[in-house]
DNA sequence: AAGTGGTCTAGACCACACG
DNA sequence: GTGTGGTCTAGACCACTTC
C-alpha cells in the first residue's frame, strides 16, 4: 500500500481508539510529542488529528490538548457514502439482494433532471430489493449512465455496484448529494417490499459524482418506516 | 473578529461562488497564483480550498486544478448543526414557536442514559411546537442540564435557545450526534401537532456537546411526515 | 517539459489554559 | 512561565495531467 504518513498515523490512532486501547476521556500526547514519537513534523501530526476530529474520534481544546471521545462507531448505518453491502456486512446480519430489473432505458423528464442529462443518453435501470432477516425492507432504484458503465450483469447487482465501479472499472466515486424525505408508498413499493401495515416509505435520493465532477448515478432508496435509521456526527460551523 | 487569513479567503471565495461571481464548472486559479493574489503562502491557500471542498463548493483534481461546483446552497435545511430559528429565517416563511412547557425536572431512566448523568441532577424540560404557515408541524422536546444553564425564560424559548446559550451564556457548542428514525405518533404528538391523517412522526434525536466535550443537551425533534426533509453533502472516504 | 495539486518539513509567532 | 493547540511561512519533492 502506498499510504501517506498522516493516513498511517490517523489509521493507527483511530484503530486504537475504536478498540479501546486508548481510553475515552483520556488525553492524547501533545502534538509535539506525537511528532517525535512518529518521527515526523508537527504539521503532519496535525493533519492526522484533524481527521480524527472531523470523524468524531477526538476533541481538540486550545491550550489543553486532545480529548479522546467515546466512539461507538459500530453504531453508524447510513452516514456518509457507504453502500448497502458495506453496511450489511459490518452489521453481521443475514442479508440478500433480489434483482428485479436490469435494463437499458431512455430517461423520462424527471430522471433527466436528476441526472442532468438529455433524454437521448442511455441509462441502466436497476431495481433491487434488500432482504434482511427474511424480510424485504429496502427497495433500491438505481439509474446509471451507460456512458461510464458499458455493461452490468445480474451477478454484479447481487453483490455490489460500487465495488464493481471502483475495483473493476476504475471509477473513483468522490461525493454525493443526499436528500431524505417520507412519501406515500407506491405500487412498486407494495409489489417488492414486505410492507406490513405501513403505507409510507422513507425515500433517500442520492446523486453520486465521480472525482472529475461528472454525475455517474441517481439512486432512490426506499425504506420501510420501521427499519430506517440514520445517524450522523456533525460539527458546528462557527462564524 | 477572529480573522484568520484562510477563513477570510474561504469566505471570499465561497461568497463569490454562491453569488455566481465565479461560474460553476469553471476552474479556480492555481494554488500558486492564488497564493500570490492573496499575498500569502500556498499552505494557507490550501487550507481555504480544503474547506471549500469539504463544504461542496469545489472539487480538487490532481494535476488539473479546482473545479467550481454548482451549489444551490439555499437548498439545505437540516444538514450539520443548525437551529430551527436559523433554518426558518433563511427559508423566509412565516414561522412561530409555541412554548408548552418550561420546567425543572429530575430525569427518568431513559433520559439519564441519553444525557449520561445521574438521576439527581436537575434538568430543564422545554416542550415547544413549531408553527409554519399556520400549522404545527414540529414538536421539539429539549432537556438541558441546569448545571450549565441556571435560568431559562419563556421569551428565550420563543426566540432561540442556541442563541441564548452562545451569545448570553458564552457556551460554545461544538458537535452533536444525531439519529433519525420514524416512530408511531404518541399522545403528545397528537396533542401539540396538527397531525392530519398521519400516525407516524420522524424523530430526530440529538445529543449536543460543548467544546470541552461535556454533554449540554438532549433534544427530540418530532416532525410530521410530510414536512420532513433532510439534505446532506457527503464525500466518500477512500481506504 | 511545464503546470497542477498532494505531501512533508522545520521553523516561527500567537492565544489560551493552568499552576 | 511553561505547555498546549492554531496559524502562517518558504521551501522541497512527488504524482499526475497536458502538451
Amino acid at each position: 500500500m502506498r499510504e501517506n504518513k498522516y493516513m498511517l498515523i490517523y489509521n493507527e490512532l483511530a484503530d486504537k481508539i475504536q478498540k479501546g486501547k486508548i481510553e475515552s476521556n483520556s488525553m492524547l500526547p501533545s502534538e509535539y510529542i506525537l511528532a517525535e514519537q512518529f518521527s515526523t513534523s508537527r504539521e503532519t501530526i496535525r493533519k492526522a488529528l484533524n481527521l480524527l476530529s472531523q470523524n468524531g474520534y477526538i476533541q481538540k481544546i486550545k491550550g489543553k490538548g486532545s480529548v479522546v471521545l467515546d466512539v461507538k462507531k459500530f453504531d453508524f448505518p447510513v452516514s456518509g457514502l457507504v453502500s448497502f453491502r458495506e453496511i450489511a456486512e459490518s452489521s453481521g446480519k443475514a442479508w440478500r439482494t433480489n434483482v428485479h430489473e436490469l435494463v437499458l432505458v431512455k430517461p423520462d423528464e424527471t430522471l433527466c433532471q436528476h441526472l442532468k442529462i438529455s433524454g437521448k443518453e442511455e441509462v441502466w435501470q436497476v431495481i433491487r430489493s434488500r432482504e434482511v432477516d427474511q424480510e424485504n425492507i429496502i427497495l433500491d432504484k438505481d439509474y446509471i449512465r451507460r456512458k461510464f458503465v458499458p455493461t452490468i450483469t445480474k451477478d454484479i447487482c447481487e453483490v455490489s455496484l460500487y465495488q464493481y465501479f471502483e475495483k473493476n472499472l476504475g471509477l473513483v466515486i468522490s461525493f454525493a448529494k443526499k436528500e431524505i424525505t417520507v412519501e406515500e408508498a407506491t405500487e412498486e413499493d407494495y409489489k417488492y417490499l414486505d410492507m406490513k401495515e405501513y403505507n409510507h416509505v422513507v425515500v433517500v435520493r442520492n446523486q453520486v459524482y465521480l472525482d472529475d465532477t461528472s454525475l455517474l448515478q441517481y439512486t432512490e432508496s426506499r425504506h420501510r418506516l420501521d427499519k430506517f435509521r440514520f445517524v450522523d456526527f456533525a460539527r458546528r460551523e462557527h462564524r
